[in-house]
DNA sequence: CATACTGTTTATATCGACATACACAGTATA
DNA sequence: TATACTGTGTATGTCGATATAAACAGTATG
């Protein structure tokens, strides 16, 4: 099996949660695509050296917001509409968004410092990620 | 004492969560101006029918937050910072901005049409608005 | 200094999130 | 049907967040 992803058991997020964003991701990105199959929970859990269960868990809940299906004797694979799962990512996005818009006008922040803002949001994550 | 707050204890937010969040917004709002006192936590765990423990905490983290400021014997009051209303609203924006920039990474979302989308939000309440 | 206010400290209890092991169960195929 | 894959269910353990009571300590003022 292939390079998969890398977890950090000491980075306050979850193992299981880092796992779903990661293979959210795969599916965003077009990595994944719908019906492919994906790897066996057992096949992951040794690849990222943590319990089955933990992986069970993190595609239970993928599931359930309808990113992969997965059943019992044959594994899990991307679903149909995986793009109806991740939207779920943008309708958050914009909320975030929307709620960032309305405290900025409250305290009267101009369109162009708001803009410089997410900017620097978008710099900070880039540098905590490498 | 007048009328103060009202907290769910039934409503997922932990209590001293929605007791900090009222007494910002008192702040924000100019309800509640520098250097004015602040209800004793004992006062204010009578009216809200909870431990003085947890309006200490609450407390506590207010105090770390720079809102207020404690001393003992004396009681709590509005720090003297008389930005701090505008900075809570300050730091409420950078936490969606920061969650918006982390969730478009995820779905791939380039840094144009994340620019593009926080212009949108920005059009969209000055629609609602007028 | 007694009293009646303030906040603080310590020790404890409860609860849910996270992670786990191991036994159980479905599927495919040689 | 034996084997080697798949996922599932149960029972358990750890840890941190939340909330508490009761005793302790500072401050002001008659």
């Amino acid at each position: 099996m292939e390079t998969l992803f890398t977890i950090s058991q000491t980075d306050g997020r979850p193992m299981y949660l880092q796992i779903m964003e990661q293979i959210k991701q795969r599916v965003a990105v077009g990595d994944w695509k719908s019906g492919e199959k994906i790897p066996s929970i057992r096949d992951l859990a040794v690849a990222l050296k943590v319990s089955v269960i933990t992986i069970k868990r993190a595609y239970l809940e993928l599931e359930r917001e309808g990113v992969i299906i997965t059943r019992h004797g044959i594994g899990s694979a991307v679903a149909d509409d995986a793009d109806t799962g991740l939207r779920l990512y943008r309708e958050q996005l914009e909320k975030h968004l929307d709620e960032a818009a309305r405290l900025a006008a409250l305290i009267g922040l101009s369109a162009e410092e708001l803009q410089q803002r997410i900017s620097s949001a978008g710099e900070k994550l880039r540098k905590e990620q490498s």
